[in-house]
DNA sequence: ATTAGCACTCTTCGTAATCGAGTGCTAACA
DNA sequence: TGTTAGCACTCGATTACGAAGAGTGCTAAT
């Protein structure tokens, strides 16, 4: 445990850093207002947390960093949240003025959320797995040409566009389609498959008869192509940070940034609230030098959404925590209250 | 004009510096097969295409780099294209492989350049301003909630959810419906809100009890966010190339990226075929030192795409063009095809 | 017309010297 | 006993300088 003075002046030391991206000296700690320490003494603490793994030396004549330890301790004792109602405002007027839309919403917490902390957001949106199939509907666009939408009962919606395989009549089109709307309303997303060449393929045996034709397009149309969806805002903002001035480092983090799959795993969580990772805590090479802070939204009753916020290591915590608890409660609140009248 | 010899050690020269990206000497010139002359000749040819402002120095004794008007003679003149047939297979594969979906084809394509080409490629769906009204669906979900989706005649689905106002019956909805679905359909995606504002407003007032409460939602519900979409694939590519190593650039050219309006702006286009801009001739600060080779693509009669890379005027010009000529009459194709049979 | 030769230019790289921010330690002080 | 002033020391950053090397332009010979 450390003592008031300590704890004190660790917490100076990492603000300041986060300020300034440099190692600190005992001078510029001294010369806070709120310490009123020489430096000599303030070099004394400095040490002691120094044996304590708080802070480091990047040479051994050198200010101190703070350690990831640090950061920690940081995160987990000094931090008191406190949102700013300018900031409260700006999210309330942004989220409240739209129609209500979660992927807009998601895409609009996205960009909201790196303005204003200029770090690098992350929007991974529920899982629509479990969701169920609503409702099939197919319209023609031109005699060769028609569309398949899919709509869940949470409002996701999934279209795709195909070309009518010559030779299948309007008729056959028609009947699949009841088909479809017969065996498939109500099956969860993640049994459509399943469920298509089963009894589907059974039944379009007996009455169609192009059948094979058209189970063949059907394979392709009748698939949810993510089960997730992905946004990220403001990956630009990293490129401001002063420790990665060194391109290298930028190349590693946006290439893992565009590898969907692994940051759907990296996001995605099945405890509630809020967490942080700093730096080797991710266990991720490419982001080793960066903070990662997480937060859950909820939609409806049991879909999880993941909000997060990546930046360096040197993060503002006190900000970007409350600005994600702002955030995810905002969300929740917004993406349920359209729902969950009906939940009965 | 050049001469033949000329022109001969310009392409060398060009060709050498985009391997090697660094200014090109006269001894490298004279030890290549194609070249059967000394270095002192080189010199004097070299002396002489600086002249004419198609070759730089970067400092007095040092090699020479193509100048902008270097590259543009290089482009204008020299190269004959040749698309490698291994690569037209890749591109056949990879779009056929698949269903045919305009979004799904374009960003594929989006990455598949980007991937072939270790460039940035951008990508510009058609505008579907003129698209007309094909379809609308109104799809309850909850007795509070509904999706509403929107069909165009290109195969263009927009869908909104939202919550249904208090007060407003069902019956309400479903006339509402109808009247849109009477007074909509047909017309151009541009005039929907004028057509929305006039004629149905009317309707709705003669026939639907709480039409303030309903048309408040529908201004909102029955728009294009987007008349083009834009994709955008590879822009880590970018930080692979060596004259990009200064953090401030790329930065520039990210923001550049991220700015929908600008891009959107600067890849549309009247004008068919391909073009290609070099340097300043894009006239767009944050691009400078980028050429940008355009190409558009058709999506049924007159609907026009385009098709973008984006890599450093020391770039592949020569199976760039080859690449994109190739995969925007691919992309034509595919589009086309799907369409064209109902055109009559 | 071409080329060999050479003086000259400018960058790059390594080494050394200097500067300064900051530390750790010791001794004096309250 | 906790705090502070003082000082020697460390190490990165900056500057200066010389040597090496790549490359040019020019001249004179072929």
């Amino acid at each position: 445990m450390l003592t008031e003075r300590e704890s004190l002046i660790l917490q100076t030391i990492i603000d300041h850093f986060i300020d300034t991206a440099r190692p600190v000296g005992s001078r510029a700690i001294s010369k806070k207002k709120q310490i009123n320490l020489s430096a000599a003494t303030v070099r004394n603490v400095m040490a002691d947390l120094e044996e304590k793994e708080l802070l480091e030396k990047t040479h051994s004549s050198s200010g101190r960093i703070p350690s990831e330890r640090g950061y920690r301790y940081y995160v987990d004792h000094v931090i008191s949240p406190s949102i700013k109602q300018k900031e409260l405002n700006i999210i309330q007027n942004t989220l409240n003025d739209n129609i209500i839309e979660m992927e807009q919403i998601v895409q609009l917490s996205a960009e909201l959320l790196s303005q204003l902390t200029n770090y690098t957001a992350i929007i991974l949106g529920p899982n629509v797995d479990e969701a169920k199939l609503k409702d099939i509907q197919l319209i023609t666009l031109t005699s060769q040409t028609a569309v398949a939408i899919l709509i869940t009962d949470t409002g996701h919606v999934e279209h795709k566009s195909f070309t009518v395989p010559t030779g299948v009549s309007v008729t056959d089109l028609e009947k699949t389609v009841n088909i479809l709307k017969d065996r498939l309303i109500g099956v969860p997303i993640m049994q459509l498959s399943l469920k298509l060449e089963t009894e589907v393929y059974a039944l379009m045996k007996k009455h169609i008869k192009e059948h094979e034709l058209i189970f063949e397009y059907l394979q392709a149309v009748i698939s949810y192509d993510d089960s997730v969806k992905l946004y990220v805002g403001g990956q630009t903002n990293i490129l401001m940070q002063p420790e990665f001035r060194d391109v290298k480092k930028v190349y590693d983090v946006f290439t893992m940034l565009e590898n969907e799959a692994e940051m759907i795993k990296l996001l995605t969580t099945e405890t509630d609230g809020l967490h942080i990772s700093i730096g080797n805590e991710n266990n991720i090479e490419a982001i080793k030098d960066f903070s990662l802070i997480t937060s859950t939204f909820r939609l409806g009753v049991d879909q999880l959404g993941t909000i997060a916020l990546l930046g360096p290591t040197r993060m503002k915590y006190r900000k970007v925590i409350t600005l994600l608890h702002a955030l995810s409660r905002e969300m929740s609140e917004l993406l349920d209250v359209s729902r969950q009248h009906d939940l009965k």
